[in-house]
DNA sequence: CTTGTTTGCACAATCGATGGTGCAAGAACT
DNA sequence: AGTTCTTGCACCATCGATTGTGCAAACAAG
């Protein structure tokens, strides 16, 4: 490499090579020459020297300059989730296409990390930060209102900005019914034979938790408060307490309502455990899609929450500097079983 | 909030406050004051104002001096999957533990948008780069070095500097004996009824394909050309590849090696498309690991790429400075069907 | 009481880019 | 020719933290 001169270059650089001094460089390599006055022929000289130097802008200098870095932050629980990463791959085309950089970043749903997190974020002048799914949304609020960060809330709401979330009491109705329906042609439920199992005391759960318990009567006529395990998001507390009914009745409920796929690996689980069963009659509803899971030997109801229309709507809002702090609902999809959705990854071209 | 005073602290806010200069508040509280000589009491009056102020350093601006940011880079081909979102959730971790933030970002499995994801994450000054599954990382290479930046490549290897990768030769091998073996007791498998679908042209594509091909040599005695069918990763053109196989031989092979669980994705829609085929006596072996996919109604033998091993050699390898451009193999793992382990979100405590 | 030493800190340059301001040279006009 | 504009750019302060250096005050030694 020829022009490997090891350290980058520098407005300061070519501004000795061109004869100009380092104002008219920047100008000229940040577009604001024309505002500037500088001639053509200057500019033109001054980009073909960064060109062959491979200039870029040392983006800490600009933004410790502007206060403003060009970084656009996402809060996650997790990474290691189809919905939680399709949500990063969505985010990340999003900030792409605005020229800017995503820095994504998870907090395992401990309120002190997602806090501490965000500070980080912060300290890196990060310009905005979408924050999804934190267990404590209106803290990172505090954090962020501190240091005048723009700031909007994803999948889980607060109360402090506005939030784009799922709209789980009608993605739970949705779901119930659905599960209610499939066992209507044979042998129908009764009240106590549809168990909801996992997630916790947050905004989904419980909205999913109102909609479940809604179609239940509607539909069954009853609700019984035990058939609602809240078992937390942790797959082997919901293999726990899947054991505990096992041991208990004997067989797992007909009809299963799982509040995530994450939740959902605890069945898994709790079935890789118990290899004689075949679940024959089983049907489960579990909110999140996930390709694979569709395709399970028992018939599996999904609900696809609309990641691209959460992403969408969330750039939208946080723009509109006089956004209320309301929630925006968006209506997630009910998957039939055996369904093979196609998802942000099929956007890319695939170069053979 | 009391001591929003809406703008962040810096140093020489907290220099007028505590009536000492900048460079020795910067000294308190950046750790270096014992070797400044400074007082413990001083030290104790600005930390206390530190605290009580919300202090936290601005990184871009010591970044800017000090041309480090104490950003770490992981550069992804895509987000959406589970073998490269358990990367990033494993890669996150360790750069967490080691003090630094983590920034994954992803390219897409472009060449040119590799080499300019990376000169983003360089025009931030990262401290080192992560290169994971990168279609041209001797490319990427280029970029970094002419930054001076330190990086190594996972997954898929490079020339240039260490590759940390998993043994796919060895994967491939266990995967397709997997395959054969699981045939043996009933009607074995003819060479011909043995395929191999996915990846294309890249190293871990090659080893898995030149493991499949000895194994089948060694076991079945012959080895087709035909039954290479390298569809890309796009699980459409997979799609395409079963779809074209079906309409030929009216049936698929009972044998089958999915390169990635993104191909296995194809055979989902494929399956889809074909709801009334029960697939009875297929068995899948599929280079990569999903719960959801291992309990699938046929038998599903995966491979679980070791993660967690790759990371911690890959960060060994990286601090090692004069590590050559040499090739580490981490052994993958093979899992029987219907087998549910555990992965990094279990490290995680579940807040109830 | 003078001469070294040590202690404790302040000063100022620096990292690279930005943007307000000022000013010389040329053009346009009277 | 003298005055006023316009053009084209240079100069310099600034963002916030780091770090080499210098220097007074306190202290110890002689």
């Amino acid at each position: 490499m020829a022009s490997s001169s090891k350290k980058k270059a520098t407005i300061y650089d070519l501004s000795v090579l061109s004869g100009s001094s380092p104002s008219t460089v920047s100008a000229v390599l940040n577009g604001t020459w024309q505002k500037r006055r500088i001639k053509e022929s200057t500019a033109e000289l001054i980009r073909n020297l960064a060109e062959t130097h491979q200039y870029t802008a040392n983006r800490q200098a600009r933004g410790l300059r502007s206060s403003r870095s060009g970084l656009i932050g996402l809060l996650l629980p997790i990474h290691d989730n189809r919905y939680f990463s399709s949500m990063a791959q969505t985010f990340e085309a999003h900030v792409r296409s605005r020229g800017q950089c995503p820095i994504v970043v998870s907090a395992s749903r401990d309120p002190a990390e997602e806090r501490k997190t965000a500070e980080t974020l912060i300290s890196y002048s990060i310009d905005e930060l979408f924050i999804c799914g934190a267990t404590d949304p209106d803290g990172v609020h505090e954090v962020c209102e501190a240091a005048g960060l723009k700031h909007i809330n994803i999948d889980l709401p607060g109360t402090k900005v506005p939030s784009v979330i799922s709209d789980n009491y009608e993605g739970g109705r949705l779901l119930t019914e659905a599960i209610i329906r499939r066992f209507q042609e044979t042998r129908p439920l009764a009240p106590d034979e549809l168990y909801l199992f996992g997630g916790r005391d947050d905004h989904a759960s419980r909205e999913r938790i109102r909609g479940f318990r809604a179609v239940k009567r509607e539909l069954l006529g009853q609700d019984p408060d035990a058939c609602i395990q809240p078992t937390g998001y942790a797959p082997n507390n919901a293999r726990l307490a899947f054991e505990a009914f096992y041991e208990k009745h004997g067989r797992l409920p007909r009809g299963l309502f799982v509040n995530s796929s994450i939740n959902f690996e605890g069945l898994l689980r709790f079935m890789a455990g118990h290899p004689h069963e075949n679940f024959a009659d089983l049907v489960v509803g579990c909110y999140d899609y996930d390709p694979f899971a569709s395709f399970l030997p028992f018939p599996v109801i999904m609900i696809r929450q609309d990641v691209e229309g959460m992403i969408t709507k969330a750039f939208d809002v946080i723009e509109d500097a006089k956004a209320q702090p309301r929630i925006h609902l968006i209506q997630p999809e009910l998957v039939q079983p055996r369904t093979a959705l196609t998802g942000p990854l099929d956007a890319l071209r695939d170069i053979e």
